[in-house]
This record gives C-alpha cells, sequence and structure tokens, in this order.
DNA sequence: ATATATACAAACAGCATTGTATGTAAAGGG
DNA sequence: CCCTTTACATACAATGCTGTTTGTATATAT
C-alpha cells in the first residue's frame, strides 16, 4: 500500500512529531527507532526510509523550529530601531515565544536537558554553535552601534554588553527549561531583562566608584 | 588478595576519577560499566562493590564538588561585607573556581552537556536544584539587604535583581562547558560582571525614560 | 590461630537495540 | 498497460550492556 507523495511528507513530520516526544520523554539516547515509531503509529522501516539514523532525526527536528527564530531576529533587528530597543524588543520576543510555542520549548528542552554531545551528536553542537553565532553577530552590532552613537553608558563597552546579554538570555532559557515553567516567571523575566538593558545605559563606572567610597574594600 | 581500609579508598577514588573521564569523553549513557572499570584499571566487580549503579556513581562524583562550592559561597557571604560587593565577590570567585580548577569544570561539563535528564537520573537534577536553590537563598538575602537599605538602583527590585544575576551566572557557565574553555574569555565575564553588579546600583528606571525620550516608540 | 567479613575478579544469563536485507503493494511515468 | 520506483513492513543477525552470582585471597577481629 503505497502512499502518495503527500501522504508521506506526512508520515515524515508524524515521525518527527513522534521523535519529539519521546526524547523529551526518555532522552534522546534511550529513545529507541522502535518507540519512536511505536509513537508515530508506523514500523522502523518507515522511520529508516525518512532518515538514515537516529541523529539526522535529531537535526531535523532542530533544523524544523530553526525558521521561526530566524523570524524573530529579523523582526527585530532589521525594524531600523534605535539599537538598544530592538535588542529589547528581541529580547522580549524570545521570551514571548518561549511562552507560548510548545514546539519550541520542546526542541530545546531537547537540546539542553535531554542530549549527549558526544561521538555523532557532536553535530548537534556544532549547529547550536552556528545559531549562537549568528545571534551573536546581530546583537553584537546593535551594540557597537549603540557605543559609536554614545547609548552604553560609561564603563561599557560593546564586548562586556553583549557578553553580559548572551550569558543572561542562554542562562534564562536554561533555567527555564531545566526546571518546570511558571506562567509568572515569565513576568519576572520580562521585568529583568527591562532593567538589564537599562542598565546598559547607566554609567556603570560612576556606580562601582559610589560603592567603594561608601565602604572601602578591606585589605 | 584482599586490600587494606585505605588501598580501598583509593581505588574508590580512583574508579571516581576514571567515571569523570569517561562520561566527558562519551557521555554518561554510553560509559558502560566496563569502560569505567577499563580505565581504573579494575574490573566491574570493584564497581559494583563501591556503588549499587551508573546514577549513585554519578551522584558520588557530583558530591565530591559540592564541598569546593560550599567554602567559595562561606568565604563570599559570611564574610560581613556590604551585600553587593558580597555578590560580586562571590561572582569573581566561581569564574576564578572554574578557570582554574579542572576538577569542578569535568563535573559541571558532564552535568551541563553529558548527561540526559530523565528516569533515574531525574535525582542527578534534584541534587541540582537543591544547590541552585541555596545559592539563590544567599543571594536573594544579599539583594534583600541592599533593597533595604536603599543601594539598589532605582527600577531595580531584590527578585528582578537576583534573577538578572542567577541567569546571568548560569548562561556564563553553561556557555563556557558548551563551547572551549578560552583564557580571555575569564577576562571579558569578569569584566561583564563587574558592569552588570555596578548596574544593580544604577537607577535603571531613569534610564529606560531617558531611551523613550530620546525615540519615542512607534505604535 | 582461626573465623569471618572484605575487596575484589571472573563467569553467567538475558534482554534490548541497531542496521540491513528482503518482501510487497501501489503510484506514476512512458 | 507495463515497468520501475517509492514507501513502507517484516525478518534477521550480531552486538553490547546490565545485574547477579560465584569464587577467592587476604585483612582484621577475637
Amino acid at each position: 500500500m503505497r502512499r502518495t507523495k503527500s501522504e508521506s511528507e506526512e508520515t515524515r513530520q508524524r515521525i518527527m512529531d513522534a521523535a519529539e516526544t519521546v526524547f523529551v520523554e526518555i532522552g534522546v539516547s534511550r529513545a529507541s527507532m522502535e518507540k519512536i515509531a511505536a509513537e508515530a503509529g508506523v514500523t522502523r522501516g518507515a522511520i529508516y526510509w525518512h532518515f538514515a539514523n537516529k541523529q539526522e532525526l535529531l537535526g531535523a527536528i532542530i533544523r524544523r523550529v530553526h525558521g521561526i527564530h530566524d523570524a524573530v531576529v529579523a523582526r527585530a533587528f532589521e525594524g531600523g530601531a534605535e539599537p538598544l530597543r530592538s535588542v529589547l524588543d528581541w529580547g522580549m520576543e524570545v521570551i514571548e515565544l518561549f511562552a507560548t510555542d510548545d514546539h519550541t520549548r520542546k526542541v530545546y528542552k531537547i537540546v539542553v536537558t535531554r542530549c549527549e554531545y558526544v561521538g555523532e551528536m557532536q553535530e548537534a553542537l556544532v549547529w547550536q554553535q552556528e545559531m549562537h553565532e549568528a545571534m551573536d553577530a546581530n546583537f553584537r552590532r546593535a551594540f557597537e552601534a549603540a557605543e559609536a552613537d554614545g547609548q552604553l553608558g560609561r564603563g561599557w563597552t560593546a564586548c562586556s554588553a553583549s557578553m553580559t546579554l548572551r550569558c543572561f538570555m542562554s542562562g534564562m532559557l536554561d533555567n527555564w527549561l531545566r526546571h518546570e515553567f511558571d506562567a509568572t516567571l515569565a513576568e519576572t523575566l520580562r521585568a529583568a531583562l527591562e532593567c538589564l538593558v537599562a542598565g546598559f545605559r547607566c554609567d556603570v563606572a560612576a556606580a562601582a566608584r559610589r560603592e567603594s567610597a561608601t565602604r572601602p574594600t578591606p585589605a
């Protein structure tokens, strides 16, 4: 009973959906092709027809969510807004994305807490790195523009600011996905992000001096 | 050829060292007891004598590095320094610890990128959570003290500030361990942390207003 | 000095998984 | 209308790992 081309694509998507579910539930390495097949309602034969092996399947589900993020980045950075403003917009949209899109959250949960990056799976780390670098490039440019426009407060450099934001965003997602999702958490994160980005406009050099004046460091 | 008590403890430590190495190399799930035994120069029998199974072994190596961190926390927070100052000190010491102690870096690399938190391994996540909560409790207290003393800049709350720092620190370690270690990275991170903590003293509410005054948000 | 518990090594049984090879029915092109 | 290719299902062979059991030499307590 051979399927038509569109039916075939449908099973392919079903397999990927099933893989997401199984990966989240029992982790990538324990997920056997048999279990994924059962979840998808097919046999392993079907999976091996569409995907060479498990890591290709993982790669496929990772790439499937890439498009969404590219759209978010484009919307935030190519709007022509003030640099620090677009950085904030981007961050807010990322929070929104993770708060609302189960798909994105699922895949990232796999990437963060359900996968061991060794052997053939190293490739998956490379994909992540490429994503990170694309992200970095975008807001590195934004921070350099902000620096050139004199919008960064004294003490900040484009380098330290972008590093700070990068760490904040990674850590945010890491904590979020490693523990359970809480609706109020998103609000706290939004508030934190807003303060953080506003902080990039502040004269932190002066603030640091203020402290050492108040209470000198004991030798 | 029965060993003496101290010899036995020595083998126990050798097994844990071997486990660290093997876990980092090939991940927790692919690491068979046989491979760990070979690395340690013993047979599986020895491992099963000292540890019930793999997750207990993992638990043991995680707990082995806990002591170091407790000491760091104690030194930073129980010194009686100004709250925001002790937060900064603590962060710096964490950076220092990861920059210098291979042991710590190895175990955290396992925890972050070499382990899937499913089934029995969920326990390991619980240990992490306990650690996080202990950490959180410490600098939540510090931020509340800072808030009470009026050292937090307008716009910040103890809640948003501690969330920000927590995310920054997690993200920092995550990025650090997920990619390769770079000596200059530590310097950048130190600079970023210094700015970030100084930023907690700044009036971010005013800074945010400054931006919206400069260029009003398009509706 | 002997008995017992200790600290392992070696052997065993059993299952789960992987990749592939083969079978097959229908789709789609000529 | 037939032939080839597609889209799977089924069957097979091989491997690797786990937990346990059994064996054994020796430290240590009595």
